[in-house]
DNA sequence: TAGTGGTCTAGACCACCCG
DNA sequence: GGGTGGTCTAGACCACTAT
């Protein structure tokens, strides 16, 4: 005999059907019963099931199509929600002092590999950007960036000596498109010296490449100082 | 003058909010027209217009507080969405053979850093796997994982001469939290030979820990080989 | 073609919280 | 206190797709 409160939310509805899923009650693979049908269990209306359900598919727990319904997946599709910060938040939030600095900042020829990589003509100049990051006075983040002055033309206003272009970026300059990858790279003599890191050392990369409705507007290589560590708990 | 077409859906609403933002239209840090106003401009109702705006929120566009109302965010924080994914189905859905092998298997005393790091006692034993994963016949992933028997009875009768550890915890066993945690480590000699790489190579390094509400269940060390990039777009 | 989820409407009550 | 977003209800039509 089970319990049937009244006036469940969709968010109770979600921690029921979550514990079933766990507790193999609905076991992977196989079907639940239609929205209607839960609706009526649960006292509630399609609307709320249907948001509890949708919710818990967004999260990686359900596949639901239309006709052939509502399925719990086999090995749970986790997601892990990454928000991709600003590094003077990252560290500041860490309880460390944040310090920036420029180390470089030219207008350049575009390198082939990067019009290769945005699929843009080769014949433009790109404001090319080298600055660090600090936490503390001890190095955390060397930056090298790419800006499109043809998508940002007021980059080349700005002379990036007090703020960041990554920050300077974010406030100016929307994208609609975000590209990210994650790499391990081997310190060069350069990055070495600059993180206080030895040649050859394991660093954490980042690259970012924005769009802004299939425009190009900057790619930027971001190398952690040795030991640096990105986690996420969900 | 505007052209306000009929029946927008909450999605056609996102992407005309979205672009009054990137536009500047609506300038960050400003406050939006309340959903019942949205509500009357899109001539849709208040349900659709707080569907499209929640969704904004959640993707880190947005900020919205009862009564105060709906701001821009003056640096979206954006979310990039990983999905945690099996590693035979990475290799698969890349279009190569995948291939799996049992190096190790062994229940040993579980050390202490383990212990610590996972707050347990430390005078219990615990299930000692290292496997490899194959890319079309190429290492693609050595793989070291803890279980936990005390969480995972069954997995003491596991061989996993057939099946990976990650596949078969994913089958038989639910999990309420997860950490993951990603790091550039150096291949040391025996990592450099289970992966074809050289000693002192730098390694994209995953960490998983699974906890099933509160005890712990797993802990894995994932090492990819030379090359690998983790990789998501939004 | 029939059943399922996807979505919209119109209205309501409520919790929160700024002024 | 009053306005805002958060959520629920009851009903409807539609899109997709398995069979």
């Amino acid at each position: 005999m089970s319990t049937p409160r009244e006036n469940l939310s969709y968010k109770d509805i979600k921690r029921v059907v979550l514990e079933r899923i766990q507790k193999r009650i609905w076991a992977p693979d196989s079907l639940l019963p239609s929205e209607t049908e839960l609706a009526e269990e649960f006292s509630s209306t399609r609307t709320t099931v249907n948001r509890a359900l949708r919710e818990l598919a967004e999260e990686g727990f359900l596949e639901r199509k239309r006709k052939a319904g509502t399925r719990v997946l086999n090995a749970p599709l986790r997601k892990a929600q990454f928000t991709i910060p600003q590094v003077s938040d990252e560290i500041t939030e860490a309880g460390k002092t944040y310090r920036y600095s420029l180390v470089n900042r030219a207008l350049i020829d575009m390198p082939s590999w990067l019009s290769a990589k945005l699929a843009t003509k080769a014949t433009q100049q790109v404001l090319y950007i080298e600055c660090m990051h600090f936490a503390d006075n001890a190095p955390f983040q060397y930056e090298v960036r790419w800006i499109m002055p043809k998508s940002v033309p007021a980059a080349l206003d700005a002379d990036f000596r007090e703020v960041g272009p990554g920050s300077w970026l974010a406030q100016e300059m929307p994208f609609t498109d975000l590209e990210v990858t994650f790499t391990a790279t081997k310190a060069d003599q350069q990055i070495a010296e600059f993180l206080d890191a030895r040649e050859g050392d394991p660093i954490f990369t980042t690259q970012r490449t924005t769009w802004l409705r299939a425009q190009p507007v900057t790619h930027a290589r971001l190398y952690f100082a040795p030991g640096y560590k990105m986690t996420t708990r969900l």
